[in-house]
DNA sequence: TTGCCTGCCGAAAAGCTTTTCGTCAAGCGT
DNA sequence: ACGCTTGACGAAAAGCTTTTCGGCAGGCAA
């Protein structure tokens, strides 16, 4: 805790050990060998005084904060809380600690995010973009030192590490489609989003199955969601049910709208599958444990955290690799709902 | 983002300003009056430089850092989600970024953060201890800018802010009794922690108001649970269906854990409410969409955050305030489950 | 006109750690 | 015995901002 006025130095615990500041640094940062009975004197005397280490002074000198921040949209959706929570244990790997910066999906955080702005103190910055896309190349003024996640959206030389969107998405509804199923309906579209989001990805690969298939896709059956929410998701299915055909199948674009759905479907008495299917994306924990369980795709978020940290570290460690592009592997993981 | 070598500095922009790096800093931070002139010269030399304030130096310089630390045990369980989001949002009024720490509920890691070990960088500390109670007050060395989260554990001088664990338990186990259920059981026991833990409040209120209304507690119908997570609850529940003598109720003692039961229930094919009611401690926001959507405790955990947040503002801020301890409302949120 | 106050800003110190440079002694090889 | 290397540590600089101390000019009152 940085306390303010008579707080104990590394010269204070130097006195006590009777030797200067520079030999307290070396015993606690452990770089120089330090005879073994200063060490101990010195361990002492911090114990004594109760010293407690000044980041702030160690970042000043060396540049380095032991800081990274994540930037996501959102905790509302589970899949973003499942990534935070995974890329706070790979951080911990590096000794790093990392702040959450939600930007509501909104263009302004996400930009300001970019600037700098609400990331002063920190050495790096993993970044989940949602309204910014191609063409917004300008606002990454200066950013090495970011791994972006999701699609590649600036041309810059930027690492990018992304999960499978539209493989995924098509093992949905290919899935679907073979469990003979004909009216499929989707919810999450976004048409005010960029090409490379999740939204228009996904959507994009639904489509396509369903023409690869003979199928069409009604206007009605896609039904567009803000937030990717709870209720957006619940809205969205009591909506497809009020329509004169209701669909036989719902693909959600990821896990929380699908539990929305679950609600939705179950407060009516439609029951699923059976009367309607419901598959989800993300794979995430509560997953297995809604009624009925939900199928889903898995689209390796142990695998985004982890590449995530590690490409961060690598810009951090100054390695000069060539800007990365990483995908991870996906897969279908059957269960009740589909 | 910190840089390294050749970033550019106050006296830097100072200079192309025609000023010193002191008016830079006062425009900057618009503490003292400059002419409107100069400000502007400042700010287009900023502008032009591209100038990134180093927050190590300032930190460095004023003692504080602008973060504070929430320390929780699991970002596994629901209500800890919540109360993270909303604690990040009240300190955006204050201007604070924070860091949240997992602590895993296990003994030595509550230490450590008490011990300011994993909290270097922070100007205080919103603590919710599991494994520690009372009888470790010397593990507070000099805590001042704490606040703790739960029951008074400690005698030393800190805020506490706490949901009324007992009134809360004791509402939901009499709704229970009201409903005429009379073979009550309970999930979340937890026999190797503190007497003023939540699990040993609620255990508490439990038993007494059973108690109060001519009910007994077969040992047999309160399940432990050492995570409060989902397979926790269902485990939990699967061993409670499992009894030659099922119970018609169950008080699962966090919403996380009575996903997890219905779950069980559901897989068992097990009606709810009908065959067995089911109620919850958290309000969390998906159970309002679980199937049937849960009954449960709304413990005012907005309130908790708020008052967290900002018992911590005043102690930094020095105001020498006696230590308070704050109690949330809670209310039975009536929905389908029970 | 003199004295005082206010607004604006330069010079310099303070905040604490890490790192560079250098010193001193001891050890080793020849 | 001499030169060289290595180990242990002191002195001091560097890293960047905020704040204190003044100084200077202009305005206002006496």
């Amino acid at each position: 805790m940085a306390r303010k006025g008579g707080s104990v130095t590394m010269a204070d615990v130097g006195a006590r050990a009777g030797v200067t500041a520079r030999t307290v640094s070396n015993v606690l940062s452990g770089h120089t060998s330090v005879r073994p009975e200063t060490r101990d004197r010195v361990l002492r005397a911090v114990d004594d005084l109760g010293y407690r280490l000044n980041t702030s002074a160690r970042s000043l000198r060396t540049g380095r904060t032991g800081t990274i921040t994540l930037a996501i949209p959102d905790l509302m959706i589970d899949y973003f809380i499942d990534l935070a929570r995974r890329i706070m244990t790979e951080a911990e790997r590096h000794d790093w600690t990392v702040v959450i910066q939600q930007t509501g999906a909104r263009r302004e955080n996400e930009i300001a995010i970019l600037s700098g702005a609400r990331r002063q103190h920190s050495d790096g910055l993993i970044f989940q973009p949602h309204a910014l896309g191609p063409g917004d190349e300008r606002h990454l003024t200066g950013n090495d030192r970011l791994v972006i996640l999701g699609e590649r959206i600036f041309r810059g030389p930027v690492d990018h590490v992304t999960m499978a969107n539209t493989e995924a998405a098509r093992l949905a509804t290919q899935y679907l489609i073979d469990r003979g199923h004909r009216r499929i309906a989707a919810i999450g579209a976004n048409p005010r989003v960029a090409t490379t989001s999740a939204a228009s990805l996904r959507l994009d690969a639904f489509r396509d199955t369903l023409a690869k298939n003979g199928l069409s896709m009604p206007a009605e059956y896609v039904v567009t969601a803000e937030e990717w929410h709870l209720r957006d998701g619940a809205a969205g299915m009591t909506r497809l049910l009020g329509l004169p055909q209701p669909p036989d199948a719902v693909f959600c674009f990821n896990d929380t709208m699908a539990f929305g759905a679950l609600h939705a479907l179950a407060a009516r008495g439609v029951r699923v599958p059976d009367d309607v299917a419901v598959i989800g994306f993300d794979n995430v924990a509560m997953a297995e444990f809604t009624t009925p369980p939900l199928t889903t795709i898995e689209p390796g978020t142990a695998q985004v955290a982890k590449q995530a940290v590690d490409l961060l570290a690598a810009r951090v460690a100054g390695r000069g690799a060539p800007p990365t592009e990483v995908l991870t592997d996906c897969s279908l993981v059957v269960r009740k709902s589909a």
